[in-house]
DNA sequence: GTCTATAGACAGATAGAC
DNA sequence: GTCTATCTGTCTATAGAC
């Protein structure tokens, strides 16, 4: 390896810390008053850098925010797919009332926080009028429902319950409760904790709903 | 009456009227480009106004999304309760198979259109961060939200047919499920007529899961 | 010493409010 | 139509990592 790669991977690592640190930054600013709101110079300066740093790692502020709405959806799906490597790792071993279960296995500790809700409602209001970001956010959402219905799934099979609806139907209608409960909570003013418990009672609901009566 | 005071009813005629054409405008402008970057001169240009007339007519440009805000609500739950007298008036008559006309009395004509749903998005956007339009939000929520238990209500005891949750929950799940699948499938490009294609599919799949089965 | 990521000043444009 | 504030994107000099 010459000096120069050397020097190279130096410096790109650097530059991948700079990158990081403006995205953190900018989802911080971008939650607390909007894209549009949030100027280049709010961003820089929460992240401690000057405007310099920031076009030399990016082209607009567009750029910026698709790659975080992309980055945002990733840790969304990963965080549930994890949760069905658990499962399998684990062996379910799941109860008659498993419908709670399943809640705690869908959102388990993704107790999103304030800042993650209001970034997705960003997103999903951008997504509404920017083509690309729209299908790009609808992609992941449907990867993030085929993993929750995988979980559902899976418990199905374990807990000799019959669903309803295809395993699909009702992730896709969990995760709408899910969001729904979450940012109406949240619009209340209601601190984590009680948002995790309001979203959580009206999941189990709807969990009830799903399992075929015996 | 004097010929001031004809003149004052005329003044203030033409000044509402100058009112409810800004609003109209800033209507079309904040849902195609949203509240921040929707300009005063271009809501202005729209209305056939400069902005002159719109400073003349409200303090800043908050207040009027403030105002419009309310309106949009007011708008959405005007055209249910009008459903709910309609159902009162007419007399319920309703067969077994419900579940669909549960759903075409929900949204109706109600096939929000595009301008609306981008403008709803844009309003529970802005409430995530501002309390007090978070507040009127919800109130403006829960009173729709009662409205369609009313409706649903109705046809439970009309049609007899029970259901598995009360009535102010499968309102609140319509509700959720209506909102969610108008969003999406507006997001994926479809056409009006799609759009409300989708959401009477997924409206109906829900109204099944809350029918008893018997 | 070289190289480049970053700083900070700068210009052009456009906003809101009166 | 004016005035002030602010924002974006560019440009150049430099600090600091190798």
């Amino acid at each position: 390896m010459t000096d120069t790669q050397v020097a190279e991977i130096a410096t790109s690592r650097r530059r991948e810390a700079t990158r990081q640190r403006l995205l953190d930054a900018a989802a911080e600013v971008f939650a607390e008053v909007g894209l549009d709101a949030a100027s280049v110079e709010a961003i820089c300066e929460r992240a401690g850098f000057t405007r310099g740093a920031f076009y030399s790692n990016f082209a607009t502020k567009d750029e910026l925010f698709l790659e975080l709405a992309g980055r945002v959806s990733r840790e969304r799906v990963a965080v549930v797919t994890e949760r069905v490597a658990e499962l399998a790792r684990d062996g379910v071993e799941i109860t008659a009332q498993s419908a709670l279960e399943m809640v705690q296995l869908v959102l388990g500790e993704t107790g999103d926080d304030r800042l993650g809700i209001l970034l997705m409602s960003e997103i999903r209001n951008h997504a509404l009028r920017d083509p690309a970001l729209a299908a790009a956010h609808l992609a992941q959402d449907d990867e993030l429902r085929r993993s929750v219905a995988q979980i559902i799934a899976d418990i199905g099979d374990a807990g000799g319950l019959s669903l309803r609806v295809p395993p699909e139907e009702a992730a896709g209608l969990m995760l709408t409760v899910w969001e729904s409960a979450t940012v109406r909570a949240t619009m209340a003013g209601l601190d984590h904790e009680q948002v995790r418990g309001l979203t959580n009672a009206q999941l189990a609901g709807v969990a009830q709903l799903l399992i075929e009566p015996r």
